[in-house]
DNA sequence: AACATAATACCTCTAAAGAGTGATTTTAAA
DNA sequence: TTTAAAATCACTCTTTAGAGGTATTATGTT
C-alpha cells in the first residue's frame, strides 16, 4: 500500500509545521512538499503530482480559492482539501465551487483530523447531495466561468462532449466530418492537457464541469 | 439518414390518429407501433426498440409516469416525451422525475410540434439547469427509489460504480479481489441489462441515476 | 515577417474492451 | 428439494482505445 502523497500550502510556517507533525506520525501519509501561496501551489502541483493538497484559504499573492480553481482545471484528478480557521459556511460554498472536495477546520483534535483526511483520501466521504443542492441554490450560474477558462480549444471541447456522450472515435469522426486519426489526436491532447487516463475519467470531468447535460 | 423510430402510447385512439397524421407528413419520423396503456408500452418497447416514445400521462391499467419510470430503468437509452393536455408544471416535474426527457402539450400547432420533437430527437434541447434545479428542490430524496428498483444485482452495482469512476477492468478486479474475466462477465451483463453499448454510456447512466457522486 | 497555436492526418504498436459461448459453485427462493 | 439467480472463471476472437512519433496547413499574433 502506497502512502498518500500530500502537498501542504499555507502562508504560516507554524501552521505547516503543525500539520507536518501530525501527519508524520502516520505511515499512510507522506508530505512531499510545502508551499506558501497559490502560485507556489500551482508550480509544486505540476512538479510533484500530489494525491492530495491541503490548502489554506487566506494567503498572499494568490489565495487558496483561486489556486484551487486553477489547479482543478489543469489537474482534475488531484484532491484538494481546504484548511481554515473559519467555520463560516459561505467559505465552504466558495471552496466547493472552485473545485475543492473537502473542508477541514484547523482547530480540531489531531486524531479526528487525520481520520477525516484518511476517509476522504479513500473516497469514503463523497460530497453530499445536500451540499450539492445548497451550492446549486447559491450559485446557479457557475458554468460560464468554467467554459471560458478551460485549457481546451473549441474543437477539443466539441470532441470532449461527444466522447462524454458515449460515442466511439469512429462515430465522432463521422459526426464532425474528420478522420478517426484526427479524433484520436484531439483526444490524446485532451487527456494529456487534463492529466486524465481514459474516456470515462473524461466523462466524469465533463459532468463535474457541467460541460454535458 | 435513418428516420426516428417512434412509438405512440395513448389510450384514446383519436389522439393516436391525430399524432400519426401529423408525423406521417414528415419523412424523418417513422411510427413503428402504438399502445393503449403503460403495460403495452413496456411490452412494445422491448419488442420494437423505438428511438423515441410519445407517452400520454393519463391512461388506464398503468399510467404514463409509472411506465416511464420502469422503461427508463430497463432501457435508459430510449427517449421519452410526455404528451398531455395539461399544462400544470407539477406534472412536468413528475414526468422528469420518472425519467422523461421531454414534455409536449397536445394542443399546439402541428408544425411547431414537429419542430420541437425533431430538435429533441437531435439532442438540441437538453434538460435545462433551471429545470434540474427545480426538480432537486421539489424532490430532494429521489435516490432511494432508484436504488431499490435497478435491475442490477448488488455486485453488478459495485462493478458499475468502479467502471463509472474511470477504473480499468484490471483495476476493478484488483479492487474486488476477483479475476478480470469475472469483471468482464459482470460488465457484459450490466451493459446488456441496461441496453447500453460501452462504459462511457454506463457512466452517463450512473451520473443521471445518482449512483456516483 | 516570424512565430505560435490549432486543426488536420498518417503510421506503428500494445493494451484494453467487448462479443460470443460455456461452465461451475454458491445462495436464495419456491 | 428442486429451481432459479447470482457470482465466479475461462477461452477465443474482433474491434477499439491509447501511447508515441511525425508532418502539413491554416489562422492568427507579436
Amino acid at each position: 500500500m502506497q502512502p498518500f502523497r500530500i502537498l501542504i500550502v499555507d502562508d504560516h510556517a507554524h501552521a505547516r509545521e503543525a500539520i507536518r507533525e501530525i501527519l508524520e506520525e502516520h505511515e499512510d501519509f507522506l508530505i512531499i512538499g510545502e508551499g506558501k501561496n497559490g502560485e507556489e501551489a500551482m508550480k509544486l502541483t505540476e512538479e510533484l503530482m500530489p494525491d492530495i493538497i491541503l490548502m489554506d484559504i487566506q494567503m498572499p499573492v494568490m489565495d487558496g480559492l483561486e489556486a484551487t480553481k486553477r489547479i482543478k482545471l489543469k489537474f482534475p484528478y488531484v484532491k484538494i482539501v481546504m484548511i481554515t480557521v473559519s467555520d463560516d459556511i459561505t467559505d465552504l460554498f466558495d471552496a466547493l465551487k472552485k473545485g475543492a472536495q473537502g473542508y477541514l477546520i484547523k482547530n480540531i483534535q489531531s486524531e479526528a483530523w487525520v481520520d477525516h483526511l484518511r476517509a476522504f483520501a479513500l473516497d469514503e466521504v463523497p460530497m453530499s447531495k445536500e451540499i450539492a443542492f445548497q451550492i446549486l441554490k447559491e450559485f446557479p450560474q457557475n458554468k460560464a466561468v468554467t467554459k471560458e477558462e478551460t485549457p481546451l480549444s473549441s474543437r477539443e471541447l466539441e470532441v470532449l462532449q461527444l466522447v462524454a456522450k458515449g460515442l466511439s472515435n469512429r462515430e465522432i469522426s463521422e459526426t464532425l466530418f474528420i478522420s478517426e486519426h484526427t479524433v484520436k489526436s484531439h483526444l490524446k491532447n485532451i487527456l494529456s492537457k487534463l492529466h486524465l487516463e481514459n474516456r470515462v475519467q473524461l466523462t466524469n470531468y465533463a459532468f463535474q464541469q457541467g460541460l454535458i447535460h
